[in-house]
DNA sequence: AATTCATTTTAGTTTCATCTAAATTACAGC
DNA sequence: GCTGTAATTTAGATGAAACTAAAATGAATT
């Protein structure tokens, strides 16, 4: 583990991109536009990062870069990488889920007696 | 894990900090003393983050105040640091004991047949 | 209450990362 | 060759992070 990688998952734009490449690899163009807040030319900046962390690898195929996670290079950070994405999924559902189900009045805080 | 401490144990400088730190307490002038190339008012700002992050708790007493880093916070990450920590040292000592120990010429690289 | 020591905080500057828009490269099909 | 698609690269703008110097805080000592 050296200070690249570090520095690398320390931004959220590259780890919404290592994640997307964590399971299946990605063409360039698939990965930007899955990110409609930036430009491509932002995202393929970032990719070039990430790789030279030795966090993804390329490969060309026709006209396409596919890339995909080394999950290897994070060692045992990918298993805390990947439980926090597991948890903000968690978070995720659970509040819509709260969402769905509700019924009634809202929510009270806790009850205080009534001022004379 | 959250993305706090990913930043935080970025920057090298707060890694520094937290290295110092990790075994035993120190005092926060001791390490502003340890780093001679910023000022006591940078480090304090560093610690900050470090405390807003989870990665130290502050011990005051007397005038001074005491920190120590928070491994829990890191999970499975301490034990990569600690690697990064090892190997950085491992390698230090290495080049110094190659350079301690050697004798006679400087190393040779490869041998070439010497062109006719 | 004034002084000293340890530390934090503020305000301003510099440095660095990230972004955009436009230019450029690379590859394939016509 | 030219055209179109996929991606990278460049140059410049913007914002955030890290630093410095100086001022402010807090706790002990006189």
């Amino acid at each position: 583990m050296e200070h690249a990688v570090l520095a690398a998952i320390a931004s959220p734009r590259r780890r919404e991109i290592l994640r997307l490449v964590w399971n299946r690899e990605m063409a360039a163009g698939d990965i930007a536009a899955a990110m409609p807040d930036v430009t491509f030319g932002a995202v393929s900046l970032q990719l070039r990062a990430l790789q030279e962390a030795g966090l993804v690898v390329c490969r060309p195929d026709q006209k396409n870069r596919f890339y995909k996670a080394k999950r290897a290079t994070l060692g045992l950070v990918a298993k805390s990488l990947e439980r926090m994405w597991d948890d903000a999924l968690w978070r995720l559902k659970l509040a819509a889920q709260l969402e769905a189900t509700r019924r009634g009045p809202a929510p009270r805080r806790k009850h205080h007696k009534p001022q004379k």
